[in-house]
DNA sequence: TACTGTCTGTTCGTTGCCGTACGGTGGTTT
DNA sequence: AAACCACCGTACGGCAACGAACAGACAGTA
């Protein structure tokens, strides 16, 4: 994204693969290491003392972790993993920290990033508290689809069910609802876009308002346009 | 917080009043100006589209708004406005923007406190998910007497239930099954603290981790210490 | 004092989702 | 081939929360 400033990461930039439920951070552990990720998807899980835990943040494509990176602090009681595995980049996050120094104009992209990040989890708040199920796997699939090349992902009911926080059964009743109305096809351990803007009008309010202020903050797109036919 | 940064501010700190409802930003409007608080709490408001509202972040005590301000950027569809009404000061962005620039320190600690905001934010989708109305309530008026110097706070069962989406009625369940435990007390507008480790004890899992978190990274004691009688 | 508007308590039918459970099926291993 | 395991589909009772509605209580105003 910064020209210049991709300058003054690129010799410690070094291409990793992530695979699936890699943990890429630790609650209360320091972070040493921080990751760019192309293709992959994670997801930052809030996790209570008693075990629930649900999914707040999403990162995909151009995104970082972690961004207590960004004020020289571990992150607390949230954990990060990969979820759907593929490429990116990590850096040391000694050089990361310096290299923000160094650039103003990379601190203040990754602060904006930061910001987008917030209204993402506080949507994510929101989805929670007012949207049905089927409405938040809407929202969930198209954030993932938004963040990937292909029209495939893969994934289990159960993964589902965890990042959603609704029973394993209660994930494949959407999905069936979904797959039944010709949004969605899904076979064993993989869901795969059908009808985006189909998926989009079941979503309705539930998806595009954080998408678009990473759009006004970031200045790059982040939805995918349709595919099939326009609208 | 900071002793000299302090004074860095101080001269452009105006005290105000922040009465009840008053918006602190709208959605796609330039923040002009910012705020610190004494004793005011304010809540930070996703909305969707077509209406739903639900409190995602929740600012008091030594607290600001807003954190767009570290970046230049203006908040979208997001809304902040006071809860609780009290005493706190403003400040126009620019001079809290030189102040920053001028004092690695008092970046750090606001970016701290960006970081604190983020987990507590998280940990309301994961609340808002997992757990009861009942418990939620419980949660929410922990965060708000943590942030109170007294033992009553003023609001009304309507105003409560749309910070924690549900129906007005559920709010007044909820509150009456609290009261029925002798957790609380209510009356017309107001509820009052009765018994805070009770509190604390039915909130469970629900409450505590973004306290914790945020005394780690701000070094100062969020949660308030029992009243009544130690436990 | 009477009036009015806001706030609160309660009820009733309805529903979305949960917890649990069981059986089927694809994929992988030996 | 046979066995095994992870994954998926479905079903059923139960309950928390919903939407809607109504009546009583409080507080400010005329």
């Amino acid at each position: 994204m910064p020209p210049s400033d991709f300058a003054l990461l690129a010799p410690d930039l070094i291409a990793v693969d992530l695979p699936s439920k890699k943990p890429l951070s630790e609650p209360n552990v320091d972070i040493a290491t921080n990751w760019f990720f192309e293709t992959a998807i994670a997801s930052v899980v809030a996790m209570s003392p008693d075990g629930h835990q649900s999914e707040s943040g999403f990162i995909g494509r151009y995104g970082f972790v972690d961004i207590a990176t960004l004020l020289g602090s571990t992150a607390v009681t949230i954990q990060c993993c990969i979820q759907v595995a593929a490429t990116g980049y990590s850096i040391p996050t000694v050089v990361l920290q310096q290299a923000i120094a160094a650039s103003p104009t990379l601190n203040q992209l990754l602060l904006r990033y930061v910001q987008a990040f917030i209204i993402q989890v506080a949507h994510t708040a929101l989805s929670n508290a007012a949207h049905s199920v089927e409405k938040r796997l809407a929202r969930w699939l198209l954030m993932c689809f938004d963040r990937l090349d292909g029209d495939e992902v893969d994934m289990t009911h159960e993964f589902l069910s965890l990042m959603l926080n609704v029973r394993r059964s209660g994930a494949t009743e959407a999905l069936a609802s979904l797959s039944g109305a010709g949004l969605i096809a899904t076979r064993r351990g993989f869901v795969t876009l059908r009808d985006l803007d189909g998926l989009r009008d079941l979503a309705s309010d539930s998806y595009g308002a954080p998408e678009e202020a990473y759009e006004k903050l970031i200045g790059a797109t982040l939805s995918r346009t349709a595919k099939p036919a326009g609208r």
